[in-house]
DNA sequence: CAATTGGTCAACCATTTGGTTGAATATGGG
DNA sequence: CCCATATTCAACCAAATGGTTGACCAATTG
């Protein structure tokens, strides 16, 4: 069985992808932009690109020859209620947060 | 790169893990119980809580000739603190959580 | 001790994953 | 029209994943 759930999980379980979210979280970018960062091949990237949205965690829209990309945070839900039952963690601190983030595009850069 | 993340994440991308986690939810068990509601073999059970125990996601300590697995809610607070940065989600709803489970149980047992 | 129970290990297998390269397909600009 | 740019496709590859079976080891019980 291959759940909703299963495919947003494993999306989010490449740290390259997960750097492309929070790439995404400033702006909507176009396939090339996103892939100037990394270390690896435009296809690579674009399979990447592909993976996130058919989780619905991006969508991608063609306008021109540029095919945008941007954030679709709901999708992040399911699996955050299935996550937050665990352990039922308070309410980020956003403070807390920015500093994850640094470590994690410290880190975790591919 | 392989952080905690990622195998955080790839440990959850899994229905029967997740299953499994539900179940200890409810109650440290047994490998031999964890096993018993899936039809797969013991050894692919025993792979799987292999798999939660290298995320932290559970830990399993041997008593006799039993070995007791334990769920360890805390391996998800770094994933969860990741995850609710992309939406803001309110905290959870307990009643919609369990609606949220029942679904869960019901659709995505291996 | 012998038999049973609980669990892992090892070897194997099919499929998926994450990457590569080179060719192909739009689209836009001069 | 021709060329450059943006992106995907196709074929390939190595490694990881999720499962199987049978042997194995450790602990309990009769």
């Amino acid at each position: 069985m291959n759940t909703k759930l299963d495919i947003v999980f494993s999306a989010l379980s490449d740290s390259t992808r997960r750097h492309i979210l929070t790439m995404l979280l400033e702006d909507d970018m176009a396939v090339t932009d996103v892939a100037e960062p990394f270390e690896m091949s435009l296809a690579a990237i674009s399979k990447h690109l592909t993976i996130l949205t058919r989780s619905g965690l991006i969508s991608q829209e063609k306008r021109g020859r540029v095919k945008w990309c941007k954030l679709e945070p709901d999708a992040l839900r399911d699996a955050s209620i299935w996550m937050q039952s665990f352990g039922q963690f308070e309410a980020v601190n956003l403070d807390a947060f920015e500093r994850f983030l640094e470590r994690e595009l410290d880190n975790d850069t591919a």
